[in-house]
Formats: structure tokens, sequence, C-alpha cells
DNA sequence: ATTAGTGCAAACGTTTTGCAACTAG
DNA sequence: CTAGTTGCAAAACGTTTGCACTAAT
């Protein structure tokens, strides 16, 4: 029952922690909800100036490999969410401003796995978003 | 109690019917499902060779605006539906080879649309997708 | 010492843009 | 006629890659 930190998967799977590693994973906190590669290297640049963006893109990507970020698509440059900080949950994303909220329900059954199951599928995982407005961009577009 | 065809909306909205848009339109039908625009400016091509992809965009970007496709976000590049000729469903993904199909289940409820209302928001539209391997993808990852 | 990780620069693929020419209504 | 649409070329954007150098173990 022992918590496994990020830092330790990734000792265990034997990858160095490097500084720049530390930042990353440190650098959601202090980020905006759901960064963007870009928000994050800003995020580890207060610390360590000379960071380059691919940096953040590998460890992204290595991180999202062991599951201790959610990559999520968006048209417009994809997000990022620290994996085990949240308890399962979905999103409510505004198509006007992007601004993306949590909501705590998820509909996930078996009956969808085993749905997927006739068709040969053996789910890994899934995505349950709602598109909308925000209150201000509902405001907004009402005045126009 | 007439159905609107894509033709006649973009009419209705003052939108003009040219032979790329009709192109475009009818290009859904002999294209895989889920094309991209390059996959469907090559399906155009066949017909009218000097159609440019640029002109593919645009005319996507028009079309899912009016609702008349749906654009999906893949993180290698965006894929699009024909809205109209199908019913309301969602999508099984493989995360190996992309391969994509149909599933008919839906979790939407007014029970979200409430939820989503108490943070403010007025939901439009959801996703609801799943991912997974396909059986191929099974198999070949097994045999490694 | 060894292997993994880094920064740099350049490349990549998708999508968007400005513009002058064209065309459907 | 004329507003909307096109093709072209170029750019923008997020992301990935090859390489020689550096650093964690």
């Amino acid at each position: 029952m022992t918590k496994e930190t990020p830092l330790d998967l990734l000792r265990a799977k034997g990858y160095k922690i490097t500084p720049q590693r530390r930042a990353v994973l440190q650098a959601f906190a202090s980020c905006p909800p759901f960064p963007t590669a870009q928000q994050l290297c800003e995020e580890v640049r207060k610390q360590q100036p000379d960071v380059s963006l691919d940096t953040i893109y590998r460890n992204l990507s290595l991180l999202t490999e062991l599951d201790i970020v959610h990559e999520i698509f968006r048209s417009s440059g994809n997000v990022y969410e620290l994996a085990d900080a949240t308890h399962h949950h979905h999103h409510l994303v505004c198509t006007e401003c992007g601004h993306t909220e949590c909501i705590d329900v998820c509909p996930m059954t078996d009956a969808y796995e085993q749905e997927a199951a006739k068709k040969g599928f053996a789910i890994t995982g899934h995505i349950f978003e709602f598109y909308g407005l925000c209150q201000k961009c509902q405001q907004k577009l009402h005045k126009k």
C-alpha cells in the first residue's frame, strides 16, 4: 500500500532523475490547470533558464508513456495533467476560450468494455469531454 | 420534416455551391471512414486534379462550423466525418494503428447538462471515445 | 565508465494566412 | 456586377529528430 511517487517510478524503470525532470513535475503545481508544453517550459525556466523546449517535450512524452501524466489532445496544441494527483474525472471545455474545468462524473461501465470486446477491442482508456460555452463567453457572445 | 441537405444549408446561409465544395462532400463517400484532410484532398483530386489542399481545409472548417461535418482531434492530424449521414454514436480508437470503429452507445444525460450548468457551462456537444488495442494490434504485440 | 539525457539547430507535418485572380449567384 | 471563393506561395504552429556534448548512476 506504499504510494509510489513519480520519481520512484522513474528510478524503478531505470530512468535517471535529472534536474529538468524534477522541474517538469514540479511545474505542474505552479502552472494553470492543463498546461501546454510551452507553459510548462516557461515555468521550468523560472528555475532553470536554459532548459530547452525539446527536453520538455521529451520528458512529457516519457511521463505520458509511464502514465505519470495524461496527454489531452486539443486542436490548438496538446495539454497535460498530472495523473496521480487527480482522481479519475472528466472535463468541461469552453470552445471559445479553451477554459477547462473538471467534472466529477464518469459513465464508464463494464457494459462498454464488453461491447468493445465484441469488436475485438481491448479498452485501455477513454475520454469523455463536454464542449460548450463557459459563463464569460456566453455573456460575451450575447452582447454582440 | 423536410430533410435539409448540406447543399441546402449552404445555400440558405448564403454560401456558394462550388464544384470544390460539392466534391468535398462527395469525397466522404469514397474515402475510408474518418479521413484526414489529406485523404479527402486526394479523393477530390481524382475528379478535380487542381484543387488545392487549402481549399479543402477552408471548406472543412466551414462545414464544421455549420455542423455538416464533425472534426475529431487526433494527435497526428485531425480527422473528419459527415455529420448528417450518421446517427449519434461514439468511437473505439486503436492507440497502435489508429483504426477506428463506431460504437452505438451514448452515456449523455440531462444530469450532465445540469452538473455543467452549475459551473456556468452551456453544453453544446460532447465526445466519448474509447482507446485501446484492436484485435490485430493485440496479436502483433503478443508475438513480440 | 557507461548509458541515458541534454541543448542546439534544423526538419517535419499539419494547418493558416495574404493576396491577386476568378466565378457562382 | 460583386461578394464569396479559389490557387498559389509563404508562413505559422506545435512537435520531432540527429547530433555532439554532458551528467547521472
